[in-house]
DNA sequence: CATTAATGTAATGAAAACTTTACTTTGTGT
DNA sequence: ACACAAAGTAAAGTTTTCATTACATTAATG
């Protein structure tokens, strides 16, 4: 809908489904709320850094494998 | 100070260096105010994703060279 | 079909990121 | 020493992330 959300991209859900956890497992092994990862996979808004990485952790590949960055043209 | 600030680190100042940019032209270039990029300089606090990426790509490295997470020891 | 797990929607509020402005200090060069 | 650029300090205000709670909908399974 917005014009930011659409430069960040994830595939936190497609990520999580390959290691059959569910969106409150990888909340809980990230130390967030399951409404966090939820927000994140759907409305897309964009976490801060330090998400990201744990994140990453959690799901075992580097931040860039989870998260794409488009910047837009101007 | 505070442990939060301790688990993320960056390399900004270096590489602005090294590329003889002021926190200025690294500000304007990311697009953010010159204040953004000397609080993460030294107050350190965590920048978004978004922001990352955005310095990252101008000091034209990969994001990870830039930020260094070390998860804490809870 | 009934039950439970998983996902989604929504609203409120706290905390943190980031902006803006203004001023001070430190460096650098002439 | 002077001037100017760069870096630092500080404070107030806006925006966004993230938590919390509660409830609704959609799988999945017996």
């Amino acid at each position: 809908m917005n014009e930011k959300s659409q430069q960040l991209t994830n595939r936190i859900a497609v990520l999580r489904a390959e290691r059959k956890m569910t969106q409150k497992d990888l909340a809980e092994k990230a130390g967030v709320s399951r409404q966090t990862i939820l927000s994140l996979e759907n409305k897309k808004y964009s976490p801060s850094l330090v998400l990201a990485f744990k994140i990453a952790k959690v799901l075992d590949v580097a931040i860039t494998q989870v998260f794409q960055y488009k910047e837009e043209s101007k």
